[in-house]
DNA sequence: CTGTATCCTCCGGGATACTG
DNA sequence: CAGTATCCCGGAGGATACAG
């Protein structure tokens, strides 16, 4: 989770710094490495964590663990427990975290629109600056 | 910049790991502590930089000009300098930028909508857990 | 005024091993 | 199966000083 600000963090005026604030709320949600896969994961089903584990490739059983639970800590998942042997639990995303799954939409629109302007835009900035 | 998945992230089926790969794409490009603050005060014209220190509360000179560097590199940001003495240097953000900039209204608004229930949910999530 | 250059700290996250 | 517990490392970012 990055780093961010918490206080006040830009000052034009008006609204601009609250509108800051809030979209950093939501980042804070998001970020780490493996949020948004985790989010994405879970947003057709419960899922149970091994499948989880599987299913998103790289990530390590801590990160895993620790992710889920920063996102069932913000009620974004829920975690249920069948107390059978061996243990079976599963994830299963909120109406809020699917409500956000679709927010996220208007990003990847963006993203897909303006690709390979920004890809281009590094390469002239790297050839630039040598 | 938080470390992410550059490979493949999920490994559903279909574009879900697309969809991944594309929102990281964004959150790649605005995370960083102070990404959006500079985006959001970038966009209703040309700033300064001295303006920008100042009304990026917190901000370090050293962290201003690495992320204002960035932004330019991919697109967001245009630098231009005055070559006056003492030297002047505008940025302003490009249409891409401004467009992220509404891409960010729905996150923001789901932020709003959500945030007292967030609040709670972890409330009762730590006071469970102790 | 608009930056660079260094040094240093902190913490997200990987690797590995152990457990109910 | 579904986790904890430790140890460790790299890199984001702060503090400070210097420069064109």
């Amino acid at each position: 989770m990055v780093q961010r600000n918490t206080d006040v963090s830009v000052q034009v005026s008006g609204s601009h710094d609250t509108a800051a604030c809030t979209v950093i709320e939501v980042l804070d949600r998001v970020s780490g490495k493996w949020a948004i896969g985790i989010l994405i994961a879970t947003a057709h089903g419960p899922v149970r964590f091994t499948e989880l584990e599987r299913s998103i490739k790289g990530i390590s059983r801590r990160m895993l663990t620790l992710t889920l639970r920063n996102l069932e800590r913000d009620g974004l998942l829920v975690r249920k427990v069948y107390p059978t042997v061996p243990p079976k639990v599963e994830y299963t995303a909120t109406d809020i975290a699917l409500e956000l799954y679709e927010s996220l939409a208007s990003l990847t629109s963006w993203a897909e629109r303006h690709r390979t302007a920004i890809a281009a835009a590094r390469d002239a900035y790297d050839r630039a600056e040598r």
